[in-house]
DNA sequence: AGTGAAAATGGTGCGTC
DNA sequence: GACGCACCATTTTCACT
């Protein structure tokens, strides 16, 4: 998909939202003055763009037990089965994101954890079987930085 | 932080709105069958507690202009420096998660860059001048998953 | 901690420009 | 594409339990 064609009132809407995503239109309406109808409409029109795919609420992971973020790449057996491999991955609710890479690995993914006692686990039980030629893994102690793509119009 | 002392109410409610972030108090009430007030309270509380910090609408990166997704992994000349790197990284928008992770490198960071000339502009002009020893990275083609990490209580 | 009700605020659809 | 308005839903506060 490439850029949307978007206006400053769009961009405004998405920075506004990308900070904070229980933001009320009508808030939004008076800083850009305009009315909060005109919010909503575009808002719809994001929405059905493909360009706004919905709201989450940021939860902190180790309050919730998950102490251990790690990264892993893969080097398939197979790489043509990638999208099998994906499909199995998906299934795994502790794997959090799943990237096509060029070059060093076939596949590069993020996942949590509670320890590296459960971390070990997964490795094991779940991805073993995957059929994996090679795995490389990278354990996070802290996440010192996590936010959201700069949202800024083309000109800035 | 440790694992926090929540109940199955709460995890309810992160569930919800893990899924929907703009989920109505109201909608969520009548599924958890307790009134509107309570789950005003508990998220009040849960924000108060640290466990929840906020919402973020979900921006295709593709429709504002960020086509390509990097992690690099750092090497610092001066390890010790580490913190002062994270404030320049900081400054980076492009820069959206840095981690501080075991053995390979001493720095861990993903990125987004409008194309791959972008991104070797930020690596050229930003990165280049942190005191990086050496650096490796790793072009996503595709995401082809993200999302939140699961929520679940204890037992479950 | 939770409740119910009241007051304030916000979301949404529609006719109009 | 945006506006104003009307109607309904949601958020927030509060006295009470």
């Amino acid at each position: 998909m490439a850029r949307a064609q978007l206006d400053t009132l769009d961009y405004k809407i998405l920075q506004m939202l990308s900070v904070n995503g229980r933001k009320p239109f009508l808030e939004i309406a008076r800083e850009c003055n305009v009315s909060g109808a005109a919010i909503h409409q575009r808002i719809q029109k994001l929405m059905s763009m493909g360009v706004l795919k919905g709201s989450e609420c940021l939860i902190d992971p180790a309050s919730v037990g998950y102490e251990t973020c790690a990264y892993m790449g893969f080097f398939l057996k197979d790489p043509s089965r990638f999208d099998e491999v994906v499909e199995k991955l998906k299934a795994i609710p502790e794997v959090v994101e799943i990237h096509f890479t060029t070059g060093q690995y076939d596949m590069f993914i993020k996942l949590y954890a509670h320890n590296n006692d459960h971390l070990l686990h997964i490795i094991h039980e779940q991805l073993q079987g995957l059929g994996l030629a090679r795995t490389e893994s990278l354990i996070s102690f802290k996440e010192v930085l996590k936010r959201q793509i700069p949202v800024s119009e083309p000109g800035d």
